[in-house]
DNA sequence: GTCTATACAGAGATAGAC
DNA sequence: GTCTATCTCTGTATAGAC
């Protein structure tokens, strides 16, 4: 093993577990067991090493979960997946490093870099998702699904902050959306007629005046 | 204005524009224009002065959108609250700092507890509303409203955080919850007996073996 | 590539005069 | 309550030997 890749591993797992004030050169190097000024001579800065160490994460999660992503046949099916997907990774501790690294984007560039990439690479396979299932459910057609994907991907980063902070209140969050998606398997079993007065009620509502832009 | 009132302001704005990150003795002292040493006497550490600006913080914001709360009437117009709380938020900061607190709360017990008390007001709210306006729609007792609630209020982080980092990707992705809040506006009008064949259905979803605890 | 040593900035926090 | 001065620690980063 490279201490390249012990540095990257140690950073990705001192940010799930103890967030970015946890993370300095010297926590790093100790954790990594190399010498701290490595940090700089293999990352130039601590953020680097950070962002490097996120974009590495995300592409491992990402990848993992695509051949999943690809067997799911409904809409249903696709939240139970999430829900599996939230407690993998309160224990692995991806979406937790996406988390932190969100937070600290605000004041540096390379975290945010880092941040961006991440949203879009969950945002993209869950989109993929979306495109292929919405079709012939209510919700194909009325709502975005490059919108929607986001949404959802931004929606886990907020569970996945509120369980570090509350695990038994975020066990109660994440029941409901269990209870959701029973509720959407039952819509997506309602079959077309269902499908079509939702479908004109939703364009009458999107008439009303109570739409304006962003 | 007291000198107390100046650092807790000052604590709000930082930790909304600039972050945790931002936010020392140092910084809070300058903004405030007090002297550094003030902190300390004051609120004893840095910590505990984020931990009471975030509650005040809370407590005014919560207040405000309580009479809002109360006047809702529909679950369709609960989301466009939301969609508008959002917009108001983001400029005022009240939830980012709630993300700031929230992400910093890993290595921190004065902010731990601040984002949870944080959290417990602001579902608290949500929950009131929606045990009003669920009964009569389809998920009226097939989900619960404080674990709901809670979800809501999580999500909600999440996409304040990523609006930091992509505005433009926010954007869109609220854009599609608009469209949901459209949708689920048809759900609502769609009456009585569309709600009991929803329910029936929910019923026998929720006895297959996919379910399991926590 | 790796190590030691160190410069330097900024952080939290306190003592003591006023 | 407020201010100055200061201590101490931790963090980033670099120089230079090996």
């Amino acid at each position: 093993m490279t201490t390249r890749d012990k540095l990257l591993d140690a950073t990705a797992s001192l940010l799930a577990t103890d967030g970015l004030a946890g993370v300095s050169a010297r926590s790093i190097a100790a954790r990594a067991e190399v010498n701290q000024a490595l940090v700089f001579y293999h990352f130039g800065t601590v953020s680097e090493l950070v962002e490097a160490a996120v974009r590495r994460s995300v592409d491992l999660a990402v990848a993992t979960y695509r051949d999943r992503l690809v067997d799911v046949s409904s809409v249903a099916e696709l939240l139970t997946l999430g829900r599996e997907l939230h407690r993998t990774e309160r224990d692995r501790g991806n979406v937790a490093q996406m988390a932190q690294v969100m937070a600290g984007a605000q004041r540096d560039e390379a975290l945010a870099a880092a941040a961006r990439y991440a949203m879009q690479q969950w945002s993209r396979e869950v989109e993929l998702a979306l495109r292929r299932l919405l079709p012939g459910t209510p919700l194909d057609g009325a709502v975005d699904p490059r919108g929607l994907a986001r949404a959802v991907s931004a929606g886990f980063i907020g569970l996945q902050l509120y369980d570090g902070v509350d695990p038994r209140g975020a066990g109660t969050a994440l029941g409901a959306l269990d209870e959701l998606a029973a509720l959407v398997a039952a819509l997506e079993g309602l079959g077309p007629v269902a499908t079509r007065a939702v479908r004109s009620r939703v364009r009458k509502a999107a008439v009303t005046p109570e739409r304006r832009k962003s």
